[in-house]
DNA sequence: GTATGATTAAAACGAGCGTTTGACTTCGGA
DNA sequence: TCCGAAGTCAAACGCTCGTTTTAATCATAC
């Protein structure tokens, strides 16, 4: 019974710090919701913020995992010059997309939890997750100068910002967006291409390019 | 003194719904940041939530507002095709970022609370908020699909909200980010010339193949 | 069967919450 | 001078919170 319990627990705060909040979700309400005791959370987690770690370690761990393990299969298989510049693209936004697409019922809109966990959960958790993103971020930042050796290192830094916040922002609004607009991209692997696509192009952007231009940025390479 | 007391109240409740996220903060935090009587919050404004939603009043619609006026400005401008694609960005995700530059001392970090509505914030609160910022997504999604008549349009409905997640993201971390990476964007300006440059292009990206589409969404780019 | 350790259950704890109350202060106009 | 409206203030209300405590239950090994 004791990993049954763990699992609903962590599954029924997941979706209600997502939809509503940490700091608005009460334990009463997880344990509401996953039919458990009130004293089991304090018992199998020690603690709200606890809680709330575990959560982020199952979810994040195995996305960050698999956009290294991709990375780093992309550039041995490249030669000298470094994988595509949409393949890094991919391997990067690609990961959150396929566990928010698997994860079955009621799908888990767990990429909420990005923005909450730095604006609600303490010092010491928010330290936590940054410190585990920012080994992936500074590979694909890597993978990125590579890729575009005319744009200058930090314009590629502020770049993968905007992609990052395109992504939890797809991530999270994407089914409402796609259940409202009659034709906009409809299921998670459509949303996943047009993203790519989008921060492909928006990359490979001309730096400097303020003030005039015809739609012309695109084209990967100068 | 009334008005003096109502903004104190404002202006600290802003900073800290930002900072530590709407539930999570105490109308006892902010009146004594704000230097002000408990009482005060619920005789100026009623309660927490109305609290809230003068907040959002307050900063958004003026800069919905500007969206607007700019995006009128530019279409009587520009001819039969419309305004030109950058214009037409700038004019979109400008206005917070000239908010954000301008509004002095301790930085008004403002653009946090858009994902705080969605996620802590009560129905009604929320349903106030998006319905103002649907008139603005509306009106430039239209501007959008004129200025580039070969894209699918829920093709540009789902870019819009890749958009809208690069800005907001931009607007909550990119003081952070610059401040750790050496020559990312450092200033406001540059970290919204940097935008303008990325979602332009990101906009103007060939479409993948769509499964549903005629084959003239192909037709792409000159 | 019974002892043992792990888990669940129910109840309570003190703290902090948003809100309300009623008295006090301030001050311009009759 | 006095009045009444507007604003401020300290105190308290009822409630919910995270956490703790204590007892009951369960599975397993002896």
């Amino acid at each position: 019974m004791a990993a049954e319990t763990k699992e609903r627990i962590l599954d029924a705060a997941e979706r209600l710090f997502a939809d509503s909040g940490y700091a608005a979700t009460s334990l009463r309400d997880i344990t509401g919701e996953a039919d458990v005791n009130l004293a089991s959370v304090n018992y199998h987690f020690g603690s709200k913020d606890a809680l709330l770690s575990a959560i982020l370690e199952r979810r994040f761990r195995p996305i960050n995992d698999q956009r290294i393990a991709l990375l780093d299969g992309l550039e041995s298989r490249a030669g000298e010059r470094g994988p595509a510049l949409e393949d890094i693209v991919a391997a990067f936004v690609g990961p959150p997309f396929h566990s928010w697409a698997e994860a079955g019922s009621g799908g888990p809109k767990f990429l909420k939890l990005i923005g909450q966990i730095h604006s609600q959960a303490n010092e010491e958790i928010r330290a936590a997750f940054v410190r585990q993103f920012d080994r992936v971020l500074t590979r694909f930042t890597a993978a990125f100068e590579r890729a575009l050796p005319d744009l200058d290192p930090g314009e590629v830094t502020t770049r993968v910002l905007f992609i990052v916040g395109a992504m939890a922002h797809a991530l999270t609004w994407g089914e409402q967006v796609a259940a409202r607009a009659p034709r906009a991209a409809c299921c998670s692997d459509q949303l996943l291409d047009s993203l790519v696509s989008f921060a492909a192009a928006g990359m490979a952007a001309r730096q400097l390019a303020a003030v005039h231009m015809p739609a012309a940025a695109e084209g990967g390479r100068p």
